[in-house]
DNA sequence: CGATAAACGAGACGGTACGTCGCGTCTTCTG
DNA sequence: CAGAAGACGCGACGTACCGTCTCGTTTATCG
């Protein structure tokens, strides 16, 4: 559960903040980095998206590339809601179901999103590995659980190297989306899954 | 074979270029970017550091961008050189004895590069894959076939994924390198052959 | 009376503009242009002794030509205040009073401006004229009442051709100072007059 | 007889300089100061021209500027022959003879240059003197000796301040062309004639 | 006649100023 | 006090020009 914001003292006098411009700039933000990247989106454009004011921005980020992690955070999680985990008693089927709301749907904006930000990725590491754990953390969870299961229903051995395999998943994914600019699609990873993952993890040595 | 320069009508007229000069910008534009990044390198520097002048770099790249692409490129190439492939007669040893040039010689200042660069990666897509294809793209030959010899030998069966493999192999280095800024090193990459890839390639199903 | 800026819209929002920077941007740009001229003047060395920034310069100014006009008309106007013009009663006293504060008083500074100018006027010829108007504008108008008064009280005869005599006075004082770099001394002006224009305008044929 | 060039130790060997190239280059650069002033006249524009390269005339002229005093000197001197000074028996129409070649003849493409060259002037004073000397000596020289008859004759008393007067009437033609841009016509001169210079002369206190 | 030396056209080179644009801060006025 | 608007200091970008240099070619004189 990552805190998009520290809470601040929230000063009780004055004006209150209007809290749903949070959520518009960083929604707009979104909108210009999938057109025009990280250096392609100004901090003036932001402002004038959602008619405010660059110094109403930087009174709520110190700095572009704050901003921009955390809109990538909330892309991330503006529409992934699981209330339970898939639990088909098969951990192909399992990972499968999972994969749809945290990388296929990526597929329109979000995949733009993330492809536009090579560029921004390490040059900002720390908040690049913020951003990365917030977007990639909770699937990676989720995924280690649905694997342990497995472990317990006696599907792939107890030694079986989970952490690397959703490693794996994530390197993929990210690989294909950030480095390659291409979809990872369903059939791409079914292909993952049968033919190196499951197998693998399946028979490890 | 990538080649870094298309080839110009070369005016046959007035002075000549100075093409040693072409090297040693890109040396000089890699090292500044080890240190500082894409936005923190400055035309100016590198115009300082190869004692020269902007207008000469603007005349061989239009753009900074380019120019680093191009230095990355040949950083790339500039210090891997195998006359020939490994041959131990066992698919793990000739990967693990390929992962040394490519993937750990990173280490130092290459991986350094790559882990700034981030930032540059994908706001200019285009370059980003041909950088990337110059440096990942010689690997993925060589891996390939490293498998398929293996394949030959009864290793490992001819339905094997062997572009699958490739492309987790490519995927593991450039995520751990580039997004999260970690090497990947000699012992991950043995656990990932032998709790994953090994056993999947091997028992696919 | 010229005037320095064109009116603007003056917005009411946002922070104002502040135009004492102004005044200190063209007392740095004159007291450079003395040393430097125009060629020697930089953008940034007038941003640098004003402690502001190139943009805030071309804010103002669309070019730095446009910027030094304004500060060759603000020169010329910023120390010439004259109550009352001198009457003593005789056109040569008249004439010699009034030089003082409009050629010998440019000896100084403002001598050594318009003496590296040349380069400067009708490269830009407008700004030049605009420039040469807001400098020697007045002076002719007093120069012009002088005589006028002159011939009221019968000391020159009416049929007088005071426009001539104007201009003689601007372009000697012009030519020796821009054109040929020496200061025209109150010695060569009282030679002038006593020499050339008054007998000239006395015995007008 | 201003030289355009002093002496050079001119090598026998080699090549030999083309000389004719030397009056194709001035005139080019004459047109484009005529067209665009000192600061949009480029080297590689005379070089283009004149389809010859920027070497040839730096072997010729060390600066832009040199080159352009050159050609002022060249354009003045390029159309005034005068074999015999006018001989009328009478001050004024010798004057007026002679204003035509020196003064009226450059009211086309000549006036054109030396208004644009305000801005040349004086930012290289020394260059400036020498093409103002190389244009207006002669015509000074030739004003002087036609004065010193006229006192000879006794037109004129012998304790005319006769220097002042040539300094007027260059004044006057070098303002109104230089600074201000217009030409000082025949009736001008007459008018400045008739009304100061010539009573001036005649009635010197 | 062939060697040699300089002029020539073309254009690369080092340097420096221009004018533009973005970031992050500061200031003013309005709700 | 928050918010919209926009000026401000800073510094990099990419362009253009100067004056120098280095090519390969052409033209002259000398041995």
């Amino acid at each position: 559960m990552s805190e998009l914001k520290k809470a601040k003292p929230e000063n009780t006098l004055g004006r209150k903040r209007d809290h749903t411009l949070d959520t518009r700039i960083l929604e707009a933000a979104i909108e210009i980095l999938a057109e025009l990247g990280f250096d392609g989106m100004t901090m003036d454009m932001v402002a004038a998206r959602t008619k405010s004011g660059k110094a109403t921005l930087y009174r709520r980020w110190p700095s572009k590339a704050e901003l921009v992690r955390d809109a990538l955070i909330w892309m991330s999680q503006s529409s992934v809601e699981l209330e339970h985990l898939p639990d088909t008693g098969n951990l192909r089927d399992d990972l499968l179901a999972l994969v749809k709301p945290y990388s296929l749907e990526f597929s329109e904006r979000k995949l733009r999103v993330l492809a536009k930000l090579g560029s921004f990725f390490s040059e900002h590491r720390k908040i690049a590995e913020e951003a990365s754990a917030g977007i990639f953390g909770p699937w990676t969870d989720f995924n280690r659980t649905l694997m342990q299961r497995a472990i317990k229903r006696g599907e792939i051995p107890a030694q079986a190297d989970i952490e690397m395999a959703c490693q794996v998943i994530i390197a993929m994914t990210s690989y294909r989306s950030i480095t390659q600019g291409q979809p990872f699609g369903r059939t791409d990873y079914a292909a993952l899954l049968d033919h190196i993952l499951l197998p693998g993890l399946k028979h490890q040595q």
